[in-house]
DNA sequence: GTCTATAGATGGATAGAC
DNA sequence: GTCTATCCATCTATAGAC
């Protein structure tokens, strides 16, 4: 073969990693297959031999960046459920977070987009979404508070996104962060058995 | 004129509520304007005689959707703060408004891509969505729990759309009433001058 | 496997008749 | 004020050369 081994693979990793940071950042309808490509440096007649269509795209995409997600979680450094649930909460309600979409949680950037796509790519999304879940329930005492937790948190970005400016940015992820510490603190299976102070 | 008085803006009304439906329902990029005024009965040309660009009437839109949400909230027949709050709560995270996002509200169905758009629209958008916060606040206690309210129900009507199956969509919708229900007894004024027994 | 080239449809927006 | 017709760009996807 004229190219070395491990070389689509890589392509293909390539261009997940650059699909998806314009993807996130611009949006899944809004972004063409020529834009994600020229990215990657090749064009849009390569996209298909990696590709079944662009919605076999944004499916590897989803499973990609959930993937990343969780992956990010595993390298929390803390141990009791308080101290890591507060370092992923301050991770994710940044300002950082909030100004980068692109290397930032698939889910507020397209979730609505998400919600639109036919069901291949919806059951793909619960069940990649779900490990999250089950992960965060350990921390947090039930799947129940994992939802709520990640709407919470979901919701605080999608809104501090549309905010023109920084101030107002900072007040919905303040507010969302402030009400989050208190609430699980009194919620969670940790609050419960280890009440503060 | 060849067209009785009035008949501009009952055109214009008549476009922003089409529009309104379509876009919430299919997106603001993935949805053309022939779409729009198809559903409207008229033309591609008259749209452009009501709306100067497709961006002005998502501004139109942002701003027609915003007062009737706020209206929806005018029309809550409870006066005590724990009733008013969980009328609204039960309204917005009901398996209808998942289901149905042509008539919901505009956040959860536009708020990514009103994050995208440019300074006017984001302008615009935090000017009316400010004017809701603060008829919440008043309910609430404060601005702060406002918004993490509104982030809590704007991330669950994300997430619970993107589920395939009806049992997933009720299982975020609940988790979230249910968080929210707890932790607003705690943190509002009203819980806080009026606990439970 | 990737390229160029292109098909066929649709995107936003405008001109001119009525 | 709305219509038809159209411009030009971009869209998803494919065909065939290398």
């Amino acid at each position: 073969m004229r190219y070395p081994a491990g070389h689509k693979q890589e392509k293909r990793q390539e261009l997940l990693r650059v699909s998806g940071a314009l993807i996130k950042a611009n949006g899944f309808s809004a972004t063409g297959v020529d834009t994600l490509t020229q990215g990657a440096g090749v064009t849009s007649g390569s996209f298909y031999s990696h590709f079944g269509s662009k919605t076999e795209l944004l499916k590897a995409l989803i499973d990609n960046e959930l993937q990343i997600s969780r992956e990010m979680w595993a390298g929390n450094p803390h141990d009791t459920a308080e101290e890591w649930v507060n370092f992923e909460l301050d991770r994710y309600l940044s300002l950082g977070h909030v100004n980068h979409p692109e290397s930032g949680c698939v889910i507020p950037a397209l979730g609505a987009e998400i919600a639109r796509a036919d069901t291949s790519v919806k059951d793909l999304y619960a069940q990649e979404l779900h490990k999250g879940v089950v992960i965060l329930a350990k921390r947090l005492g039930s799947e129940s508070l994992a939802w709520a937790f990640i709407c919470q948190l979901v919701g605080a970005l999608v809104l501090a996104r549309a905010m023109p400016t920084t101030k107002e940015k900072k007040a919905v992820i303040g507010a969302s962060k402030q009400f989050l510490k208190h609430a699980l603190q009194v919620q969670s299976t940790h609050g419960h058995t280890h009440p503060p102070s």
